[in-house]
DNA sequence: TTGATTGTCGAGCGGTGCTAGCCACAGATG
DNA sequence: CATCTGTGGCTAGCACCGCTCGACAATCAA
C-alpha cells in the first residue's frame, strides 16, 4: 500500500516539524538551558528516543531551529531593505533590524550564529536561508561598495554588527549609546 | 594564635590560586566542556566540596579565569601598541593582537566575552584587568579619533574586532580574506 | 494465520552541578 | 594531661542531563 506510506512519511514530516517548533517556542521563551530532550520529548508528547529517530542529537535539532531562524531573519531584512529607496538609508534600516532581531530573540540569534555548529557557512553547501540572509546584507553593501571587494565588505558589515548585537545583548557594552555606536560604524563604512 | 590564622590564611588563598590555574590550564587545553568539577577537583587533589568553599559555583570559577585573562590581553595590547610609534601602526597592531589573542586561546576568550557572565562591564566597579584591556584599546583610538566621542568609537573598534574573532573562531567567515576584512575595517575607522 | 518488520517506550547508563551530614583533628579549657 | 568544642574536609547522594538498549505492540507480507 502506497498511500499508506504515504501517509506515514507525512505524520513523520509532521512530528519532525512539531519537535523543532516546540524546541524554538521552548528556547525563546524559557532560553536554551531549559531545551532538555525530556522537556522537549514532553511537549511533544512523544518519548524521548522519538527525537533521535528523527534528529541525530540535541545539536542537530539546535541547528534545524537556527536555519529556520536564518529564513526569517533573510525576511526581516528584505522588508527593512525595500521600504527604503535610498542607498545609505537601506543599510541603516538593514543594520537596525538586524540589531533588533538580536535583541528581540536572542535564543535564536544565539542558535543562529553564537552556538557552536556544523552548518557550513560561507560555501555552496550553506543552507538556501543562510545564502538568503547573507545576500540582504550583500544587495544592500553593493550600492556603496565602491571598488572595495562586495563579499569582503559585507563580511566586515556583518561581523560588526554581530560584535555589537553580542556585546550589547550580554550587557558588556554602556546600555546607552547604542545609536552613536551604530552612527560611527555606518559612518566608516560608507565609501 | 595570630600567626596560624595568617597560616591557614595563606594556605586558603594558595588553594584559590590553585583552582584559578587548574580551570585555566584544563579549559585552554582541552575546552571548558571538560571543566567539570570532579575533574577540577581531583586536579587540585580536593575533594568537590572544597571548590564551593572558595567560590560560589562553576560560573564563578569561570568568572576568575576571564578576569585573569583580560589582565594578560591587557598586556598583549600594550606591548603591541607601545612596539609601533606611528599612531596608524598602533591601531593596526593592536588590532591584530586582540585577533590573536582570540586565535590562540579561544578557551580563555571564550569565558572573557561570550560566555554569559556577572562580571561589570564598562562601569566603575568593573574589575581593573577589564578596565586596563579596554584602557589599551582607548590609549591607541585616542589619537585617530578627531572630534569623534572617544569611548564610543572604541566601543565600536571593540565590538567589530569582537564580531570578526568569534565569526571566524567558530568557523562562519571564509577563512581566506582574513586580512582583506581587517584593511576594510581600519581604513573604515580611521578618521 | 503466521512470521517478519516497523515503530514506540520504559528503564537505565554514565555523566553533570551542587549539598547535606558525618567525622577527624586542632585548639581552648579545666 | 585529659576533655570538650568547633572548624573544615570528605563520603555519599540528590536531581538532572544527553543518549541508548532491549522488550513490546502494531502493522504488513506470505
Amino acid at each position: 500500500m502506497v498511500s499508506i506510506q504515504q501517509r506515514r512519511e507525512r505524520e513523520r514530516a509532521e512530528r519532525h516539524r512539531l519537535i523543532v517548533a516546540a524546541a524554538r517556542e521552548l528556547a525563546e521563551t524559557e532560553g536554551w538551558e531549559s531545551v532538555t530532550t525530556r522537556r522537549l520529548a514532553e511537549r511533544v508528547e512523544y518519548s524521548q528516543p522519538v527525537l533521535y529517530s528523527h534528529f541525530k542529537g540535541k545539536d542537530a535539532i539546535v541547528s534545524a531551529v537556527a536555519i529556520e531562524g536564518c529564513g526569517d531573519l533573510a525576511q526581516m531584512l528584505r522588508e527593512a531593505r525595500d521600504a527604503q529607496p535610498d542607498p545609505v538609508a537601506a543599510l541603516r534600516a538593514v543594520a537596525e533590524a538586524y540589531l533588533e532581531f538580536a535583541r528581540a530573540r536572542p535564543a535564536l540569534y544565539d542558535a543562529m550564529f553564537v552556538q557552536r555548529t556544523d552548518i557550513p557557512f560561507g560555501t555552496p553547501e550553506s543552507p538556501p536561508e543562510l545564502k538568503a540572509a547573507f545576500g540582504a546584507f550583500v544587495s544592500v553593501v553593493e550600492p556603496l561598495a565602491g571598488d572595495r571587494d562586495l563579499e569582503t565588505l559585507t563580511e566586515v558589515l556583518w561581523s560588526a554588527l554581530h560584535g555589537l548585537a553580542t556585546l550589547t545583548g550580554s550587557s558588556r557594552l554602556r546600555p546607552d549609546h547604542h545609536n552613536s555606536r551604530l552612527d560611527l560604524l555606518l559612518n566608516g563604512l560608507l565609501p
